[in-house]
DNA sequence: ATTAGTTAGTTAGGATTACTAACAAATAGA
DNA sequence: TCTATTTGTTAGTAATCCTAACTAACTAAT
């Protein structure tokens, strides 16, 4: 008895025809592909693609669509789709003030949504997003088996916490995968740093493996994307772009003294342009504006040769762009995404792009986010998606000869 | 005849057991492995561990060791191990001055090795390393299958030209790899960055699989390894940290003007040191040592409590720190691991390693290489010997009924 | 010395995966 | 209607790797 405990069966060829066979589904056109494109796609033989096609069938992920009119020579092929109400994720992109939750079926389409007011502590934002999900999930026929949340902190999954959110206390005293899987019923829940998230994806929006996403609002954060796979460093906290040094804190006593150290996010972000200007208004420089202009004015007003403004958006841009000149001399990606309420400002982009390739030999593509504040969501949609794709092709052994 | 060329045959389970297995011997210790343990490791099956290795053994690939006394309950194993004499490997390491060039055999022994100068110029330099490297390897009874270079510069496959080696001219001008695969009878070869190369010899050595190797001697490297695997970045340029900026070029013609642009291997590299400590004393600092003393003696003097050395010493550790800080902030590597001749000084490292504590919340480990200047080597050794092993066990598809 | 227990390795038979070759089905166009 | 073309199925086979039961070789205790 204690013999046969041999641990799993390492037979190599196990569902990774099922993978391959339901990827190229997944990436066909909305009208879906024919069993012989599936098989001159992957590589596989008819016989073992229509055998896999019917056992998806049969679980209900595949189904078969109306004959097309055919129109072209040979026997009509049927076309298989994946059948999108076959099973739903939860995509959550926690934010300081706003959260935003949505339900998207297995093709990704985002059939639910919901923007909520996130709550005064993390205990109560975490709560709020299980009643809201039960109720949209319930709202479905189906059933949700994968959920993602985008967080603005750094989770630890060995302790289940978010560190590092501080823009919602409490997080560090409550287990939040725990608790959300005991409200929900889902085991399957993955936490994951918004800034992340968005990364994944821009990276697949731009269709490349190595991304930067760099998100400037009220803080500055950045994630990384290696090979198509996100890269959270050692200890998760890859990409604290915020806290790079402009001015690093003195360090042997040498050089000039009374230097106040400076990081990038204390000039960069979204109040720090602010308060850059009313520090220059105050030095006397000329401008148009209100001391307490929105951003988006002083960004405007940059370029339209307002002088306070002018400099405010310099001094910020110039931070920016060291940061980015850093990353890329050290990580050369193949792209990096500007998002956030700052960061995706075409007047702010510019100038950073322009500071960028004068400091670095080969400067990466520089673009805006496309997504207009839904990066993180998306991602979260991706992220689980693909959890629920997994599991769903994986099959159960066969628990016969047992 | 057209339609029978359907491309491979994607059969999911061709050789990955081979790899399982040969992978366990490689790493079992050197007195071999039994077959049961050899299932107990992989978890195949014991007929199919059987039916492997004897494939191994005919092949020569695999040696039944001479039965060992013994000792414990039960049936003796006879244990296997990897025929060392199988194949071998050249690993090269092309420094601005010195070559290194070594023969390994199948277990990564370096069984030749050799020292010379590397030329003057790129292509006789090249040209140095074919003839070296045929003669010793027609003194092994075997035959060299895999071959790895580094090079002080960048390669770029799609060219095949070595860029930025500014201390070899001539490299931009020759196809690298050709002109050695026609010399040395050779295709498989690799070019590589010697700093990336150090990095996965160091990853090895230190066991983990996200570590940075910075290289502090004439100038400034940095190698990547990421998930065990080396990061190259999308132009092959990943880890100019030499690059970075400490003061950054003017950008908008705003703050102090006439500052002269400064990075960091202007300031921490062997020949910086050199400078700055002459330029203390010309400023006046007091100082023992002679304006040209060597960078060893003001590393030792910095210690000893002579200021002008300990000024030029701070003021490169100042450098590095930043480096390493942001490094750590964009990166989190588990390990980052000091070389060439100035890095692996244990004054400089400790010089650094106070400064990046106060600088980043959480410092990665930071160690001095253990491979006294061999890491390169080593390096290549285990790039070359990992294409050589993949390349000795993949079956050829038995050209039967064909 | 015999016997029981333990570990190593082999043999025989079978399950699973996916192939090729040949065929059947369904259409367009001549 | 016949041919060419493409889709999909059926039948048989090859490769991989398993389990179960065996033999082999040793130690240790009776």
């Amino acid at each position: 008895m204690a013999l046969t405990e041999k641990g799993i069966d390492p037979r190599v060829f196990s569902g990774l025809s099922d993978k391959a066979i339901f990827g190229v589904v997944r990436d066909a056109s909305p009208d879906g592909i024919s069993r012989a494109d599936m098989a001159r796609a992957t590589g596989f033989s008819k016989p073992t693609i229509s055998a896999v096609v019917s056992d998806f069938e049969e679980a209900g992920l595949l189904r078969a669509a109306e004959a097309s009119p055919a129109g072209s020579i040979g026997r009509p092929a049927t076309k298989y789709k994946i059948v999108p109400e076959a099973g739903f994720v939860v995509a959550v992109d926690m934010g300081a003030t706003k959260t935003l939750l949505a339900v998207a079926d297995l093709l990704g389409n985002i059939v639910r949504e919901e923007k909520f007011s996130t709550g005064g502590n993390a205990e109560e934002a975490i709560d709020r997003i299980a009643d809201k999900a039960t109720a949209m999930v319930s709202q479905m026929k189906g059933q949700a088996g994968s959920v993602c949340i985008g967080v603005p902190g750094v989770y630890q999954s060995d302790t289940d916490r978010v560190e590092q959110a501080v823009n919602l206390p409490g997080f560090e005293k409550i287990a939040v995968k725990a608790r959300l899987a005991e409200r929900l019923g889902i085991d399957d829940i993955q936490i994951e740093n918004d800034v992340n998230l968005a990364a994944a994806a821009e990276s697949e929006a731009v269709g490349r493996s190595d991304v930067v996403a760099i998100s400037i609002g009220t803080g500055i954060g950045l994630g990384i994307v290696i090979g198509g796979n996100l890269y959270r460093g050692n200890s998760g906290a890859a990409g604290e772009i915020g806290s790079l040094w402009l001015v690093p804190p003195q360090l042997n006593g040498q050089g000039p003294t009374n230097v106040e150290p400076v990081t990038v996010e204390d000039v960069a972000s979204g109040p720090s342009i602010s308060n850059l200007l009313k520090a220059s208004i105050e030095d006397g420089l000329e401008t148009e504006l209100d001391p307490d202009a929105e951003v988006e004015a002083i960004l405007a007003a940059s370029v339209n040769g307002d002088i306070a403004a002018r400099h405010a958006v310099g001094k910020a841009a110039d931070a920016m762009a060291l940061a980015v000149a850093h990353l890329s001399m050290i990580f050369d990606p193949e792209h990096v995404v500007f998002g956030g309420g700052v960061g995706k400002n075409p007047i702010m982009l510019e100038a950073v792009r322009e500071r960028v390739v004068r400091l670095v030999p080969y400067p990466p593509p520089m673009t805006a986010s496309v997504m207009g504040g839904r990066a993180t969501l998306l991602g979260a949609v991706s992220v689980a998606l693909s959890s629920l794709h997994e599991k769903l092709i994986t099959r159960q052994p066969q628990g016969v000869a047992r």
